[in-house]
RNA sequence: GCCCCGUUCGUCUAGCGGCCUAGGACGCCACCCUCUCAAGGUGGUAGCACGGGUUCAAAUCCCGUACGGGGUACCA
């Protein structure tokens, strides 16, 4: 797609122009590789460019001053029974001019608005609707409202996309958009809002959604952008999983869904296991170790061949770069996963007698002491030892090496880990079942 | 309440009047493979919100109803 991105913080409430506001939409946009090629420019430093507006709206006639409390309002309203927002109190009051006097814009009366709208086509709003709203406050600063429109003719911006809950602000803009006469507005496309498991709007306040908590999940930021894409979207070829620059070339805005969609995690994590399977081990072990590092997860063993040499069979088993630790941390621990040991080894006797697991474990010592070390032979010797036990040899083995019941292949990683500590661990688990 | 915007399998979607006895994906179920767990393979489950039109023909166009979302601030 062609065009410019220009990114715009939008905090003319002070209270938003915060650094840590700041990160929250710049990080995520640097994490999906979304780079943006002019800004950021920042409301809260552009002040005077909007109180020139509003000053010319003032002179215009399109504004007037307000003392008007919320309270003052309120009890007219109750007292009238007029239900739309703002009365007009102070439309011919001629309220003196005064820094902490509120100004507001004089909606026209009985008129239609029409927004074009890419998505959503034309829709028209009716002026009796729109009270006369805030445009500056009462501490002298002006609203988003004003900003908008100065900075959407002031930077040339061609293209507003952005969430269907600014829908119903658009008008105010258009009506402040005519007043000062900028001329040709710019397309509008109102997006979808994706909705919670409560089918809410899926946003800032309510659900956390930081983007970065994907991150420290462990999700590819290039599947997060496809899966993302998958919201309100298509492609027609029932193509899913593919690069951005496809879906790049194959999206169009006019073809985005205008119902609210709902987030799917399960989808989202099948994606990731596709992208993560994908990976060269290189690759894999790369992004492995840079994540272990984000997350602080630093085995005392922790071997970038080793993974690397483990990938394929770590890549088809998760669906995240967490789920990596439980397959690998006997590994690269000392001790094998702790949590499990002593249990896993009783739930093994529930299908297995206490008496066979002994067996195995015996037998697994004695023959894992002194047979050839290789992936090979101590598959053949575990096997083996089935055989003869008339038994599954794995299971009580796996336990007792890696302290889990499931996990990866384990003779390759057992070769690895290296004949004594697999020995070691072998005699601990045996001395356990008494 | 009022004003906007919506409504295709549980979820995300394809579909732009005949190709639809509605296609794909995730999930779920079954089977195959397998001395763990996966991955992979095969098959299955399930949907055009409802009611009226328009038309030779409607998931597709129009109108209602129901339901959902958003807005209704000196937040954005």
């Amino acid at each position: 797609m062609n065009g410019t991105f220009v990114l715009r913080i939008e905090d003319t409430n002070a209270e938003l122009a915060k650094p840590e506001f700041y990160d929250a939409i710049t990080e995520p946009l640097k994490w999906l590789g979304l780079q943006w090629d002019e800004g950021p420019f920042y409301q809260s430093q552009r002040s005077e460019k909007y109180l020139e507006a509003i000053n010319a709206l003032l002179e215009k006639g399109f504004a007037y001053r307000c003392d008007c409390s919320r309270e003052s309002i309120e009890s007219r309203n109750n007292v009238n029974g007029f239900k739309g927002g703002y009365d007009g109190y102070c439309r011919n009051r001629e309220v003196p001019d005064d820094p902490n006097v509120s100004i507001r814009f004089k909606t026209p009366k009985n008129q239609f608005v029409k927004i074009r709208d890419t998505i959503r086509g034309d829709v028209t709003f009716d002026t009796n609707e729109l009270e006369d709203f805030i445009i500056r406050r009462s501490n002298g600063t002006p609203v988003f409202l004003v900003a908008n429109a100065v900075d959407d003719a002031d930077m040339g911006i061609t293209h507003v996309i952005r969430g269907e809950d600014l829908l119903n602000t658009t008008p105010k803009v258009m009506l402040m958009w005519e007043a000062l006469d900028y001329g040709q507005p710019p397309e509008y496309a109102h997006l979808p809002l994706l909705v919670g498991e409560d089918k809410k709007k899926l946003s800032k306040r309510k659900h956390s959604v930081a983007l970065g908590e994907f991150q420290t999940m462990g999700i590819l930021p290039e599947a997060m952008v496809n899966y993302l894409a998958l919201l309100g979207w298509g492609p027609n070829d029932d193509k899913e999983i593919r690069p951005v620059e496809e879906i790049a070339a194959l999206f169009s805005l006019k073809d985005i869904n205008k119902a609210p969609a709902y987030f799917d995690m399960k989808k989202l994590f099948h994606i990731n296991a596709e992208y993560i399977r994908a990976l060269s081990p290189e690759a894999f072990s790369e992004i492995a170790t840079q994540y272990f590092q984000l997350t602080g997860w630093e085995p005392i063993n922790l071997d970038f061949d080793v993974l690397s040499d483990l990938s394929s069979s770590i890549q088809e088993r998760i669906e995240k770069l967490a789920d990596i630790v439980k397959l690998v941390d006997w590994l690269f621990n000392e001790e094998p996963a702790v949590e499990t040991d002593p249990k896993e080894m009783k739930k093994i006797s529930k299908s297995m007698s206490a008496d066979k697991v002994a067996d195995v474990l015996d037998l697994a010592i004695e023959q894992l002491e002194k047979c050839d070390w290789n992936e090979e032979v101590i598959g053949e010797t575990i096997n083996g030892i089935g055989q003869t036990l008339e038994t599954k040899s794995q299971v009580p083995i796996r336990v007792a090496v890696t302290g889990r019941r499931i996990g990866l292949p384990l003779f390759k990683p057992m070769e690895i880990l290296g004949r004594q500590k697999v020995v070691t661990r072998l005699q601990k688990a045996r001395a356990d079942l008494g």
